[in-house]
DNA sequence: ATCAATATTGACAGCGCTGTCATAATGATA
DNA sequence: TATCATTATGACAGCGCTGTCAATATTGAT
């Protein structure tokens, strides 16, 4: 039924060896066999079995993006670049949620590592914060790379990101030039260094324009859209309403924004609101989201890369261990210059 | 490192296959030696090397969750389903978009295949409806299953999924006892069955009252935002507006709020909007979606059970070949009785 | 022509597991 | 107690591939 190396190699006339070194584009094979095998490999229509390469080279050739509370088109977009890597290697990629990952054991940790045989994990946020993770990970000696947020130098973890501090200045920049000084800011999950960054961003840039940060207009939230709007009522509540809101990503901004439509406030004429992350609510609301867009799939086509690549590969410039990729800021029609 | 078979057997004093046998759950095994056996191997906190495993049985313990052109969170939900089961059996998933499948040739289908060694293959709309695709898994012989619509009985696939006909019927039923009679369509992709059918729920529910079909309220979509944006501005541009539109998904009656938002039409005053999928775009947007809930993590799960049993079991009822779930109307607050 | 260096190829073992089949222990039956 | 069916266990080969190492062919420099 399927076609083994054998019979490739009968087919081409060498040995099964040869037929394996050109699969594996290895040096020191003679162009003419090589094209002999070639042909004959795609003649008999075949493919290596994974498990057999895998037992002879003890690896897997299988690769896990591990997630926990992101927002699925995210996941998708990350998963959709890294097929395309590992499907040139050869590779494969099992998308794995892990729920409830801040209530961890390290043991519950090492079990689910134990059943996931790959040979490379990325890490979305906030599963790249979590120690106990990483602690498995290192314990285990499995390669990773987290995406997220590469400005945290302290760390030794190979990261692949977007400067959420810049990023977040530039929103808030662009909301200051529109001629707002009231604005409100909701930040992410406490739990994400993200959403750290985000705000840091947010108020460096509202103090160089000698703005003020009104505490009553600075709301924690976790991402959820639930929690903008839990956040929105919260800010609407108070004497006085800013002009603008920042939230630290999409859902919470569409959560603002069912308030606002709630409240009958009208957006973008009584209030603007800048989103994060450029996912696909951004689009969905009414009106759409000015938004913060991340590359998300060439980071999820360079973290496969990574991992697949040898292991002294490096990864970016510097000490080889973080890649910052490009934001862009897209205004749409939420936000309006007053 | 790692711990062995033969670590496990030797720490028990049994021999690997005893031990073999014990991790397979295989019979004739002694109660006491199974304790020792699994004792041993916890200790060790032994898991066996898939691709070994692999390569002694010709499996490949993976299963395959093919997309295209479908929701990332309908995608993901699908997924979680599937991977708890696929866990507990020691099983693990590949989530693999593929995209532009309408266009691809026999030729690239097999190809896709070839290069993914998995025992079983779950197929999402509208890849589930495609010959060439169903063509490439049945001539290699990989076991498969469609989350979707599963009252063709004229197909011989096993498939999972909702009443899409009922449930359309259900949703324009409710429409019309909230004092509709104007109600527009806007229809799903063409090449998915799922919009066939429900278009025809929506025909013959109206009819059933004897409401009359305007061809210029109904309008062909392919399920994605724009489409239901484009099909709203057509029928707003009519001499006469619906007093509610039944948009074949969440994502199109999303696009039709945002063109109503856009026009000052107020959803529910003016216009009622009736989705259909309760992904998480019926709660993202304001107000929020009326619409037909999938119990979808149930089916994703089902699909592995399927796909992982032996192969004589059957699906479910009658002729083993479909099973249907239950759906829920969902009223939020989109809808609004006149 | 000669020999070292290099390029090209193949034989063979073994990765870690399970299937097959043989054997040993146990229980049931007469 | 002898005999046979049943249950429990182990020895061994082999799944399809690649790593190691040895063998052979080719090249270039003398």
């Amino acid at each position: 039924m399927k076609a083994r190396i054998h019979d490739v190699a009968e087919r081409a006339g060498v040995s099964m060896k040869t037929v394996s070194r050109v699969l594996n584009r290895e040096p020191n094979v003679a162009e003419a066999t090589r094209t002999r095998v070639l042909e004959a490999a795609k003649e008999l229509r075949y493919t290596p079995s994974l498990a057999a390469r895998g037992l002879a080279t003890s690896k897997n050739y299988l690769l896990a993006l591990l997630y926990d509370n992101v927002s699925p088109s995210y996941v998708l977009k990350l998963q959709q670049g890294a097929t395309n890597i590992c499907q040139e290697a050869g590779y494969h990629l099992i998308v794995h949620p892990l729920r409830g990952s801040l209530s961890l054991t390290q043991d519950d940790v090492l079990a689910v590592f134990e059943g996931l045989p790959v040979d490379g994990v990325i890490l979305t946020s906030p599963l790249s914060d979590n120690p106990i993770i990483l602690g498995a990970l290192k314990q285990l000696g499995i390669r990773h790379i987290a995406i997220g947020s590469p400005t945290d130098a302290s760390s030794n973890l190979p990261t692949i990101g977007i400067d959420n501090y810049k990023a977040a200045r530039d929103m808030t920049q662009f909301l200051i030039k529109s001629g707002h000084r009231d604005i409100g800011f909701i930040k992410g999950h406490a739990e994400h260094l993200s959403a750290q960054l985000r705000y840091n961003g947010f108020k460096a840039e509202m103090e160089a324009h000698g703005l003020a940060l009104r505490p009553d207009w600075i709301v924690q939230g976790d991402y959820t859209f639930t929690s903008g709007e839990v956040a929105a009522r919260d800010i609407f509540s108070q004497a006085k309403r800013p002009s603008a809101i920042f939230a630290s990503n999409d859902d919470m901004a569409a959560g603002v924004m069912a308030i606002a439509g709630h409240m009958g406030i009208s957006v973008p004429d009584d209030l603007s609101i800048g989103g994060f992350d450029d996912t696909a609510t951004a689009r969905i609301v009414w009106p759409r989201l000015s938004t913060i867009r991340q590359p998300v799939r060439d980071m999820g086509a360079r973290a496969s890369e990574f991992l697949i690549g040898p292991d002294n590969k490096a990864l970016g410039e510097g000490d080889g261990k973080r890649i910052s990729y490009e934001h862009h800021l897209i205004i749409r029609e939420s936000t309006k210059a007053v």
